[in-house]
DNA sequence: ATTCTCACCGCAAACGTTTGCGGTAACATT
DNA sequence: AATGTTACCGCAAACGTTTGCGGTGAGAAT
């Protein structure tokens, strides 16, 4: 008596934690495995009876194919992975946001990988992405990558991979980037269209691609505009260091009307704390303009006048740059984004 | 000969393409493919020899277990699902990064994903994570989630779940939150030592718990404080609500001793703006302070106040909360982290 | 009555692991 | 010489799916 309620027991608790399988649908139903597998992909081999009996029950049981069988068998994950260096960063975020939204629609679920900028991680995280067996990589490098080896064995694996933000000068491979070029070319328009004789430029790393990107438009614009600018251009590898250069330089341009140019939020958070530190406002003691992903712009009063890079645009690119992977184009293509000027009142 | 040369290539491909298995290395050494799985795992069964000569040739060929096949066979799937309402939030960075360093130590994975604060999106994230068979679940739920059947259910199935930051009323259930008195606490406190009779403080929405809690707290501390402090108490649902309302009630405050008190960063990102839209200065002109995840603070100048609820502190408790719960304790605890004063010079 | 179509369905192998169980030598114990 | 022990190793089933192929019966065509 007791055994028998025992094994009742033990057999509703496993009915309880095992999910629903073809098997078990099939054996309710006195029908085959390979059938119930085919009426619920609507196969044509199929009777309509058939079909909506295990249908039904199906629906009712909450059947969902167990991903890991499939995969063994079909090599297919429906999951994409996203590499980053860095997650504290809003363009980042709202790449992700975007890429998430769009995976969801298609049924695929993403896995977001952070690479602390560090390209021993950066190899492992692609190993692992590999031998998962991932449909799709989405990555910004690490700053210190320079072996495309492992992103080519990728491609030999046939898992596509969308570089994007931080790409590699390898040709031919896709990638995703920031319009830098363009996004420099509205912020120092819209200096010319202010009228603003005298430009201080703060820099990132100069080693950086990006830098050299946005300076050497930035600064070409400036020159080719006929009245003479004067732009003096400095470089900060953080945000204090943005902090105290433009607190040591602050000074001596007071006397003058000009104007602080960033090209990042990074470089953008330092130095709005050395002008608030010098109790400086704008527009009316100087212009501030930025690049930036588009939220520190927003913290100020008058907000930040910025070239938009956004992450969700690149996002939504990207993906739909992956779909065409997925389906077989093999074709490498480098998309750029272009920017666009978003108006505070800081200049 | 071209036929042969074609097929030699085909084999090539067929070699790159595929993963390294069990079977190869088995057929490779001329032993059985137990052998090999015993021996990569260091077994008694094997000797030293059949040991080393299969590590060593798994070594170079760089396998590794495909992850679908030992999760179809052992129904460990070594990844943990992180659900959070939005990804725009430094809290919840800094909880994820915190989560997927541990994880990474422990040869785990993470998949994260996005509510939208829907708690219908919320339900579907938790059925793909049943059916994933993911080896846990962390999860800040949405405002409206009021169903606790789905998350039993995980329970059932055998999946832990712990609660953290957003957490459901339910008692029995691991929760990790941020320690919303202890901050309050903190904060008040500061006000007292500066002794600043008048306070403005600005709360969120008062129907969320995060909100009566802090609330409550700060109140009670300031009453409890001998001296008679008025407090003025306003709620925003907004950052820009938070502008306006302060915009409205700051001149009325300008000719007394006052401090703003803001009880998250959103609120704080919204009174700031309004603040520097009428030309104050902390801590000149007013005090700041405010409960906040540490970012928005330091951009200003000088730096602001506050009570840091930090997510990469409650991320390491809760990793250490699942790891006890994946080795078998079934016991629900709620952990809260207090929090600690990081002093800019706002107040 | 024989053959041909078709619509419908099941068999069985395969994906790559893990693991209980059983087997075989070699050597030590009676 | 028979038995016991020990160290090593392989067989085979199972996890849940997908899919090529072959089979059955019913009706149509010859």
């Amino acid at each position: 008596m007791f055994a028998v309620e025992n094994l009742y027991l033990i057999n509703q608790v496993i009915r309880m934690r095992q999910n629903p399988t073809l098997k078990k649908i099939a054996e309710r139903l006195n029908v085959s495995i390979s059938t119930v597998s085919r009426a619920l992909k609507d196969h044509p081999d199929i009777s309509p009876e058939t079909g909506r009996k295990i249908k039904e029950l199906a629906e009712l049981l909450e059947y969902d194919p167990n991903p890991y069988a499939v995969n063994l068998r079909t090599h297919s994950s429906r999951e994409f992975a996203i590499v980053v260096p860095s997650l504290s960063n809003f363009f980042y975020h709202s790449f992700i946001g975007s890429i998430e939204e769009e995976a969801r629609i298609y049924g695929y679920s993403v896995v977001i990988y952070r690479s602390s900028n560090d390209a021993k991680i950066e190899q492992e995280i692609l190993k692992s992405c590999r031998h998962k067996r991932v449909s799709g990589i989405f990555i910004a490098i690490t700053s210190e990558t320079d072996d495309m080896e492992p992103f080519l064995k990728m491609d030999v694996h046939g898992i596509p991979v969308i570089f994007f933000d931080k790409v590699p000068q390898y040709e031919s491979c896709n990638k995703i980037c920031v319009g830098d070029e363009h996004a420099a070319l509205l912020a120092a328009e819209e200096i010319i269209r202010k009228d603003i004789p005298n430009i201080l430029g703060i820099f990132g790393d100069p080693n950086m691609s990006i830098t050299r990107a946005r300076l050497q438009k930035f600064a070409t614009v400036l020159q080719q505009n006929g009245s003479a600018v004067h732009l003096k251009t400095v470089h900060a590898r953080s945000s204090a260091e943005a902090e105290q250069i433009t607190l040591s330089l602050l000074p001596e341009w007071m006397d003058k009307k000009f104007a602080v140019f960033c090209m990042s939020d990074e470089i953008l958070a330092g130095a709005m704390k050395a002008i608030q530190r010098k109790g400086l406002r704008a527009p009316a003691d100087l212009g501030v303009i930025a690049i930036s992903d588009g939220m520190i712009p927003l913290l100020f009063y008058p907000e930040i006048t910025y070239a938009e890079t956004s992450g969700s645009k690149l996002g939504k690119l990207a993906f739909s740059r992956m779909m065409r992977c997925i389906a077989g184009s093999s074709f490498a293509q480098t998309i750029i984004d272009e920017s666009k000027l978003v108006v505070g009142g800081s200049i």
